[in-house]
DNA sequence: CCTTGAATTGAACACCCGTTCAGTAGATGG
DNA sequence: CCATCTACTGAACGGGTGTTCAATTCAAGG
């Protein structure tokens, strides 16, 4: 309805709405979705329970719409991380993989009750929500399929089979935040530089000295991390 | 109704006993273990919810009893296999490497059920059962850790970061459970392969070729496996 | 000022929870 | 044939569940 915008009767909409979300999102990680009630969610808010249905239908929904938002985030993201800067990176296989490796470790490791609930608690969601986020889940899966699957074109990456790489490379990667904890003996850079040197083993990628004789020029650079050694 | 108020009684109890641990143990993995009741459970075995009380003392005890039979079976099975046949195996790091991961796999995707609930249940044990699991969890890590560590130190495998690596390559082959089905175009043996063919690479293993002038005689034997391609 | 209307309360609804236990059915040992 | 034992029933206990809704609160708009 016409102009002004922000027509504030009440006042706290906009605070409770997203503090409702992060606080049934750290109770779904710390306890699962079937084990917290919208009593404690509301508890954490300060609020009672029959105020949180102004901002969600019910609690499905709520566990849904943070799912998806956590999905699509890290689709929109990951967009966002693939086309900036380097149109080099955009063309070499090897290049994109480790920047893939190091995103999807750093996006993962800053987020851990989002991917906790999000891999947790798939279960938890009635069939519509549930192949909704596979959807997403599957696109996610094949921005490193392509990668892949063009690198194995292109002769760089010696893989079997590039679906069941995908998946076993998620995995592996998905799994640093079950065990990760800042104030470690290794940093997060550390972790990133562990797991890429494996993964790039992992699809047959050399670590490549330039200077070395038959070098192809399109081998990994590697650095050798020290301080992660152990 | 005279005919089923006469129940069948007498010495079922060793009948019962693991019909109520199977039905747990699928619904558990199904549903979840907050979502799941002791009626639910009850009457899958077709008893009423009291009647477990008999063979648990609690719904928690159901649960921790599970994990814990499965993670001794797990290493019961693997300490078995890992000295079966084959002294050489004993002290050639790839070959036990590769037999771990055989096993891993054939293990896992034998037993999706246990394998689901020993991972997704963690957060609902209390301290102390987390605490016990946790310890043979941490046992069946060191067993791949022994092998990678062994073969650093023998020069055959190349890994910044024994550790780091174990955890990886455990959340890589678990992960395999989360997507393979029988039936599909890939058999159980065309998994193992490809997972190994992909581990082997990882920690630094070359397809060894022992025609070859400069072989070592220490890499893998690689078969191809032709029906796994895609 | 008064009206408006969104944000929130607090009680209620119908149902489900894990667990206990007195009572019972039925096979078994003497 | 009876006493015993054991697996099991069925009802009960106190409390928690997701969700609804009339009533209340209270900042802002006119």
């Amino acid at each position: 309805m016409v102009a002004t915008m922000a027509r504030k009767t009440g006042s706290h909409a906009e605070i409770t709405g997203p503090r409702i979300r992060a606080a049934a999102l750290r109770l779904f990680a710390r306890h699962g979705y079937a084990a917290v009630s919208m009593r404690q969610i509301a508890g954490e808010v300060g609020v009672q329970a029959g105020a949180l249905y102004t901002y969600t239908p019910d609690k499905q929904a709520l566990l849904f719409d943070l799912m998806r938002a956590h999905m699509e985030h890290l689709l929109e993201t990951w967009a966002a991380e693939r086309v900036s800067d380097g149109a080099t990176d955009a063309t070499d296989p090897v290049a994109r993989l480790e920047r893939f490796t190091r995103f999807h470790i750093r996006y993962h490791l800053d987020r851990p009750d989002e991917v906790f609930v999000s891999y947790m608690e798939l279960r938890n969601l009635e069939q519509d929500n549930f192949r909704a986020i596979e959807t997403l889940r599957r696109q996610y899966e094949n921005e490193l399929d392509d990668i892949l699957a063009a690198g194995r074109t292109e002769g760089v990456f010696e893989l079997p089979n590039t679906k069941v790489a995908t998946r076993g490379l998620i995995a592996m990667l998905t799994g640093v935040s079950t065990w990760f904890r800042d104030g470690g003996t290794l940093s997060r850079g550390d972790v990133e530089d562990i797991y890429w040197d494996m993964l790039r083993r992992s699809v047959g990628v050399q670590c490549d000295d330039a200077t070395a004789p038959g070098s192809t020029g399109r081998g990994a650079v590697c650095t050798s991390p020290s301080a992660a050694r152990g």
